[in-house]
Parts: structure tokens; C-alpha cells; sequence
RNA sequence: UGGGGAGUCGCCAAGUUGGUUAAGGCACCGGAUUUUGAUUCCGGCAUUCGAAGGUUCGAAUCCUUCUUCCCCAGCCA
């Protein structure tokens, strides 16, 4: 029971739960699958599906997949893992008005680069909505032929008021009782191109005055004289989500289709649709089953796709891969570990109740993973020299540094060491604060695997900023001497040998917005943008770090988690980019420099 | 005001066929180790489950009433 919650000991959720109680049952046992989607026809006689359960992650290709797609990317997959399933991917194609081929790509590298593949020896289950078309056609047909659906020719501002309000009840169509017969001739018309777009559209035909407003003969097909991106011309008349998404997860044989709360008062009709397809003989039971669960939300993060977009356009931010933008390109531009989500997400769970999660938890959960894994390299943000005045004048030499703490297996480097190094601003201080343990005049602190010294005194300029900081080192206190541990010292600084420091752009982001709750109440959500929410320096590196490749991460030690930037690092002179600060119990400087949150 | 959901520690979240002291994580607070004020390690952290009644030997779990929050009136998904 003292377990702690990760991707390998994943926690008790409603939806495990449910999908545990089916499988015990043997409800999805006797499934057949033909190895691809299709009609229940095509299923019936094929073999079992050996696939467990088949969950799917259906994303419209309309816009960048975000954090919180990555909450159901993590639940759906993670899902099929567990419990021998799996999982499609599937481009939920039905509206061509929106959709471009541009993001299909995009999707499918951030699914990847979450970790997760839905190819193996047996399936390739990636698939399209639009290449169901012509089965969800037949099924729409079917609805007719069985009087379940009529073309209704009111305007979608009659249909709005004759669907009623929230409180009253709707009337029905004008048109609702027109004969199988017409229903299919004017159905086969639309199909056939002859009506303008909005002159007619196919409805399911359940009640008016249903208190579900969902169920008052929801639209199933609208016409539409668009091309499609995958389709073409080849139709003018697509079918509705509701209608849709339903027909997809039964062709696929999905068995647990789980989507966000929003969607439940869709559920109904999920179910409806999928009872009538099945009694008339296009699908096969078990049917797939929808479950919902909560979104992610974030605080301090924006995920409305609206809102996304007027951020990139009003180029508030460089672009959708910005390293602030809470998209999953932009998180790993930003150097976050795809590990660090997974483990998120197992964190915070799955239920129905609304959340907000605390953006420290992300955070944390990707110094876990950076911690574990990430070798150790030394920079200097703002640096300032400290002269070693009992130095010999041009002497230098090398000491050596572990690439981990923890893990000596991943070696060590030798650091040039000299009389001048660049320390950080802040590892100084004239006159020390309480609690204070770095230099200042008096005090002595070691300059990491090197020697212990002693701050004598600094110089300043007219404006009274230090320029320079002196001190005398210990020559027998080297790093790994027996005279190491011959004085005691409670500061240990970071530092680089100005002779062989190399300088280099380093980007300091914080959060895009300065509040928990941007544009929360009536507030336009652009007056809460952090304006620190990016921060470049010209920061001095370890000589290692020159030729770090573009998406390798490090550790600055006691600076936080650097990726060099995929965009902007050229050969032999990377930008790097701070994914995450170091936890910072004393807090001071430019590791919390922007808003001030920790 | 119709319908559908949800309210368990600061943030998440197990637990709901009623049964001893209400999991776990994060945060937080102590203390140990530490050449990253990091990591690691130990210890602490809800007499109480939105509120009030009721049933019961016994309720977060059952009943009643109340209350707060979220979603739904696209020919979007």
C-alpha cells in the first residue's frame, strides 16, 4: 500500500476499474475482429480479437495537440497497455471546413514523442474518419429506410427556435413527418449534390421534447460543398460528430471509448444510434461503450484552443513550438521529458470532478524524470569575476567533475581551473543577509571540485555595482585531497574559468501568465500575460557545453533543467533553453527572477 | 427555474454490496545525510468525508432536505 504512483504502478481509477469489472465478466470475450474496421458483417466471421480491449485517441487534425490531449493520450493508451488492448489512432475527419493534412503530421510525431505507438506485428491501427464515410452513408440510409431519421428543410435558425430552450420543450418540424420514401429520395439528392449548403439536413428522428436537449432530433448530415482533405470532392453532404464518433468506435471494435465530461449528455445518443445500427443488422454486440472523464486544467496554463490561437496570431508568442505555449511541441522545444508527462498524469489521476492542478506538479514531475536521468554540466547566468589574488599569475590546471551525483557509471570531465572565474552574481553579497552562506567578505565557501576560498572584498563600480571579487584559496583544500575536508564550509558555488568559459544565449522562461486563473471573471486573459515569461542572458559555460547537440538536456548544477534549443543552436554555438528551475528552498536571484512564484 | 454531472486534508485522489484508528502522491513542517540551499532518507500532517437531519449496535458509504460548482439550446468537435 506505501507504493508511490508511477506509469509502472499505476493507481485505482473509475475507468480502470470499469474496464477490470468487463474483463472479469468476459463482456468483450467472444469479439471478433477482421483485422481492419468495417460493417458487423465483416467482423462476424473473422477470428477472435485477440486484443483485450480496444481503446481509441481520436483527435480532430484541426489545430496542435496540448497538455490536456496528453492527459487522454497517457489514459487511452496506457489503458490498452495494461490490460493487453489497443489503442487506435484515429483522425476524427468529419468536418472538412477545419481540418487540414498540415497538424495529421504534427499529431502523430507529439503521440509519438509521448511514447506511444499503435503499429505492431499484427495491426497498424492508425485510421481516418473520412475513410468511413461511405459505411456511415449505409447507416444513415439504414435510419431512414427504418424511420429513424428524416431530411428536414427548416433553416438552422428554425431549427434553433423549434428546438426549444433549455426550459421548454421543442415543437416538432414541419417536415418531420414526411414518408420514408421522400426522406430517402431527398437524402439521395443531397448525396447527389443538388441542394444549396443549409438547404436540407438529415436528423435523427427521437423527441422534440426531450428534457436531453442532445436528444431533440440532434442533425446527423449537413451539406457542405467543401473539399476534404482527405476525401476530396468525392462528397458534399458529412456527418455530424454525434452521428459520427459512435459509427467510428463500432467499425473499429473499440470497446471503451472514453472522452471528456462535456460529452455526456452525448451518451444517450450514442447509445441510441448505436441500438438502432445494431437491431438492423449493420453492427455487432457487444457495442462499444462511451465513459467520460474530467479535463486537465492547469493553473497559471490556458488550453482553449481559441485562446491558443490568438496568442500565436497576435504573436504574443513566437509560434505554437514557443517553449511557453502549453502545446506538446512547444513543451518539448522547451526541453520537458515526455516521461515527465506520463508520470503527471499518473499523478493527478482520472475521475469525473472538476480539477485544477497545481503547475508546480508538472513542474515537479519533470524534475523527477531530469533529475534521474540528465548529466550535470556547470554555467554561469550572471556572471560576475572573482580574482584568487594568492593564484600564480597564468597557472592553471584541471579538476575533475561527475556527470552525476548519483551515478558514477556516467563518468566524470575534467573543468579548467584558473586564478579568474566567473561566479554567480548573486553567490556574492557585501553585506550577507541572515541565513547567508556564500561569499562575502570574511566568510569562506568552495568553489565546487575545486578549492575552498576566502572572500577578502570586491570592487565596485561608480554606480556602485560589484565589477570584481576577491578572494585567497586554500591550497590544500582541493577537491578529492586528503586536506578536502581539512576546513568545514556550508556555501559550495558553481563557477567557470574565464579563460575557457564560452559565452552563450541562454533563455530563462517562466510561466506565459503572471495568475493561477488567467482572464478568470470577466478579465481579458491577455492582461494577465506575464510580461517575464521570457528572459535571455548571456551566460558563461563550461567549455563541455560547446558542442551540446540541439535537444540535449543538462543539469546547470544549481541552476535547473537546459535543453539546447532544436531551433536556434547552431554547431559549436547553442542556445539553451530552462525547462525547469531547481527546487529552491532559500529562493533568491535570477533562478526565481519573473513573477516570483515558486 | 429543464436535463446531465461533481463536491473526501492547501492541490490531486483511493475508498461507495455500511463494520476496527479515512490509502497514496504533491505541497507544507521537523530532523539526518549531502562538495548542487538539489537529490536521498526518516518523522509529522483529515476524530473527519459540501451542510443539516434521519435509519443503524455501527455510515464518507443507506434515506430526506438543503447548498456550491461544472456541462448542454452549432447544420463544431
Amino acid at each position: 500500500m506505501n507504493k508511490p504512483v508511477t506509469p509502472e504502478t499505476p493507481a485505482a481509477n473509475f475507468i480502470r476499474n470499469i474496464v477490470e469489472a468487463d474483463l472479469a465478466a468476459g463482456k468483450y470475450a467472444t469479439r471478433h475482429h477482421a483485422g481492419q474496421p468495417g460493417l458487423g458483417a465483416s467482423h462476424a466471421n473473422a477470428p477472435l480479437d485477440d486484443a483485450k480491449i480496444r481503446t481509441r485517441f481520436p483527435p480532430e487534425p484541426n489545430g496542435y495537440l496540448h497538455f490536456g490531449h496528453a492527459k487522454s493520450i497517457c489514459l487511452n493508451f496506457g489503458l490498452a497497455q495494461q490490460f493487453g488492448g489497443r489503442c487506435h489512432m484515429r483522425f476524427d475527419d468529419t468536418n472538412p471546413e477545419k481540418e487540414d493534412t498540415e497538424y495529421v503530421e504534427s499529431i502523430i510525431s507529439a503521440v509519438r514523442w509521448l511514447g506511444f505507438d499503435w503499429q505492431d506485428a499484427k495491426e497498424n491501427n492508425l485510421y481516418y474518419a473520412s475513410n468511413y464515410f461511405a459505411w456511415m452513408l449505409q447507416c444513415a440510409e439504414y435510419l431512414v429506410s427504418a424511420g429513424h431519421a428524416y431530411v428536414d428543410s427548416q433553416s438552422a435558425d428554425e431549427m434553433r427556435v423549434t428546438r426549444g430552450t433549455l426550459t421548454c420543450p421543442g415543437r416538432d418540424s414541419p417536415y418531420r413527418n414526411r414518408s420514408v420514401a421522400e426522406n430517402q429520395e431527398l437524402f439521395r439528392r443531397m448525396q447527389a449534390g443538388e441542394f444549396a449548403d443549409g438547404a436540407h439536413v438529415l436528423r435523427a428522428k427521437i423527441d422534440m421534447a426531450s428534457p436531453n436537449i442532445n436528444l431533440r432530433d440532434p442533425a446527423i448530415y449537413r451539406i457542405r460543398h467543401v473539399s476534404h482533405h482527405n476525401t476530396g470532392d468525392r462528397y458534399c453532404v458529412y456527418p455530424m460528430y454525434t452521428f459520427a464518433h459512435p459509427i467510428e468506435d463500432a467499425l473499429e471494435n473499440v470497446t471503451h471509448s472514453i472522452c471528456t465530461l462535456e460529452f455526456e449528455d452525448q451518451r444517450p445518443f450514442y447509445d441510441w444510434l448505436l441500438e438502432r445500427l445494431a437491431e438492423g443488422g449493420l453492427l455487432l454486440r457487444p457495442l462499444p461503450n462511451q465513459y467520460e472523464f474530467s479535463r486537465l486544467n492547469l493553473t497559471y496554463v490556458l488550453l482553449s484552443k481559441r485562446k491558443l490561437i490568438q496568442l500565436v496570431e497576435e504573436k504574443h508568442v513566437s509560434g505554437w513550438d514557443d517553449p511557453r505555449m502549453p502545446t506538446l511541441v512547444g513543451a518539448r522545444r522547451r526541453g520537458y521529458a515526455p516521461e515527465g508527462f506520463r508520470l503527471l498524469m499518473e499523478r493527478i489521476g482520472v475521475s469525473k470532478s472538476d480539477s485544477l492542478i497545481d503547475y508546480s506538479l508538472l513542474e515537479d514531475c519533470m524534475r523527477e524524470v531530469m533529475n534521474d536521468r540528465d548529466e550535470r554540466r556547470i554555467a554561469v547566468l550572471d556572471p560576475v569575476k572573482l580574482v584568487i589574488t594568492n593564484y600564480p599569475q597564468g597557472q592553471g590546471e584541471r579538476v575533475q567533475a561527475p556527470n552525476h551525483p548519483q551515478k558514477p557509471e556516467l563518468g566524470a570531465r575534467d573543468i579548467p581551473f584558473g586564478r579568474e572565474v566567473w561566479i554567480e552574481r548573486e553567490d556574492f553579497m557585501e553585506v550577507p543577509d541572515k541565513g547567508y552562506k556564500r561569499l562575502y567578505p570574511g566568510n569562506m565557501a568552495r568553489l565546487k571540485y575545486a578549492y575552498i576560498v576566502n572572500c577578502t572584498g570586491c570592487e565596485k563600480d561608480a554606480d556602485g555595482k560589484v565589477t570584481t571579487v576577491f578572494c585567497e584559496y586554500l591550497p590544500d583544500t582541493r577537491s578529492g585531497t586528503p586536506g578536502a575536508d581539512s576546513v568545514k564550509v556550508k556555501g559550495n558555488l558553481h563557477w567557470v574559468s574565464v579563460a575557457d568559459a564560452h559565452a552563450a544565449e541562454v533563455r530563462l522562461y517562466d510561466r506565459l501568465f503572471k495568475v493561477p486563473a488567467p482572464g478568470a471573471g470577466d478579465r481579458d486573459f491577455l492582461e494577465d500575460l506575464n510580461p517575464d515569461s521570457c528572459r535571455s542572458v548571456t551566460a558563461q559555460l563550461e567549455p563541455a557545453l560547446k558542442d551540446a547537440k540541439p535537444g540535449e538536456r543538462f543539469q546547470f548544477e544549481r541552476h535547473g533543467y537546459f535543453v539546447a534549443d532544436s531551433a536556434d543552436s547552431q554547431p559549436g554555438k547553442p542556445v539553451f533553453n530552462r525547462a525547469v528551475t531547481m527546487k529552491d528552498s532559500w529562493g533568491s536571484g535570477i533562478r526565481n527572477q519573473g513573477t516570483g512564484i515558486s
